[in-house]
DNA sequence: TAATACAACTTGTATAGACAACAGAATAAT
DNA sequence: ATTATTCTGTTGTCTATACAAGTTGTATTA
């Protein structure tokens, strides 16, 4: 199973950002450097830059270089980053908890239907979660996750709190990109009281499926979202 | 002012598009097609190809060709997902009704104040319009463009009723892309009895961003969307 | 007939190089 | 001192080529 270049540039350095090596708001090494680094074209290290845009995790400008995304004021959580990444590049006090799981279940909620295609995995590992921002509740999500060629995965905890960068450091997986089904409807019961709202107040409901390296490994999230404070954003 | 040749292909292609002379679902020509055709190189052909792809025009297959997608010129930049199967197949697309507009008036929606960066334009074109998909209303909008260089854009009706396609035909104004922020709210009174819907209802409200061909000529959305019967998606 | 192999198409990946356009710093001219 | 110019390094655009790999239809073979 061979990996093309710039996939392979592109995961070291979503890595690198994402562990710090490059700081936020600070500048990636020139193309030219990049291409010495990893004995590659230009044009080959500039479709992995055009994937990290895409992917919102640097922008770019004509002249000066590439730049670490810095922090927007409401949450770029339609963008491709987890949680933990956008909270911490955000410079906000981000928590998550862990209400339920991991455990392995079925998916059988069936509002994922539309965004499965044919044959899915048996069995998934299941998170339920619940996220804050400076202490207040903003969203909580469903997690599911193939059970398949992720050895301890339930066993051990996440690294640094994070499942997209423990996918990608612990198991090689790197979550490249997304489709979702956005919505607005009222909360029920069980999400109001979680993200302290009144019952029946409007949340925005987003259904996703992600796309990873790896082939036929997609990860899906029903997500409940608070945006009485944080918009979310998304750009294009 | 020179415009890149990519961005020209780019352009002409969508305009084939948007004019119907690619049908939606058909084929594109293949890349050596389009650089016989456009006097260029596969490269810059893809590049043009791959603007598309990210703004939604067309998808891409490995071996197979560039497919046209579906529901994109009568709903803007919005993909409108659930029931888009019977609205192609029965080829009502959705309708468009001016409620009020197009007059001059300065944007005074303070909504928009996060979006705007620094001295924007003093006078704006503004519009109100329904969208409904067979015959049921689902997007209440209001709409701001800067009134500078579009001469005669007031008295003269848009062409096939779609503002993108006026602006790219008429005034050679490409949209490119987009930024918006995303909420659930609870409908007001107006857009309530627009949509069709119990007052209070969630609806989901879109502030957006547009960015065009030319250099600070922006577009603003505010938009309310009905989400029961049709969800947004979005890709990435 | 059914399966296999092949051929001809498509897009995907990658190299090597060239020049243009932009940003910022250093230098020269006023 | 201030302004203009030049220089250097950066990203943007584009050419020309090559081979890999996926898709599909056709021909061959068992």
């Amino acid at each position: 199973m061979k990996i093309p270049l710039y996939r392979q540039i592109q995961a070291s350095l979503k890595e690198k950002i994402t562990s710090g090596v490059y700081e936020e708001g600070g500048l990636l090494p020139s193309e030219n450097e990049l291409c010495a680094e990893f004995n590659a074209t230009r044009m080959t290290v500039r479709q992995a830059l055009n994937e990290l845009v895409r992917e919102g995790y640097i922008t770019r400008q004509h002249g000066k270089g590439s730049t670490v995304s810095a922090s927007r004021k409401s949450l770029g959580l339609l963008s491709l980053k987890g949680w933990t990444e956008v909270v911490v590049a955000s410079d906000r006090h981000g928590k998550t908890l862990v209400l339920e799981g991991p455990i392995v279940k079925k998916l059988e909620d069936s509002a994922f239907k539309p965004l499965i295609d044919e044959e899915s995995h048996e069995e998934f590992i299941f998170f339920k979660r619940l996220r804050l921002v400076e202490d207040s509740p903003v969203m909580y999500e469903h997690t599911y996750i193939p059970n398949e060629n992720l050895p301890n995965f339930i066993k051990e905890p996440l690294l640094e709190g994070s499942l997209f960068r423990t996918l990608l450091i612990k198991y090689q997986i790197d979550v490249q990109s997304m489709t979702q089904e956005v919505r607005a409807v009222a909360a029920d019961k069980e999400t109001a009281s979680l993200l302290k709202i009144k019952s029946k107040s409007p949340v925005l409901h987003l259904l996703r499926k992600y796309k990873t390296s790896i082939d036929g490994f997609f990860l899906y999230s029903s997500i409940y979202c608070n945006t009485e404070k944080f918009a979310i954003s998304s750009f294009n």
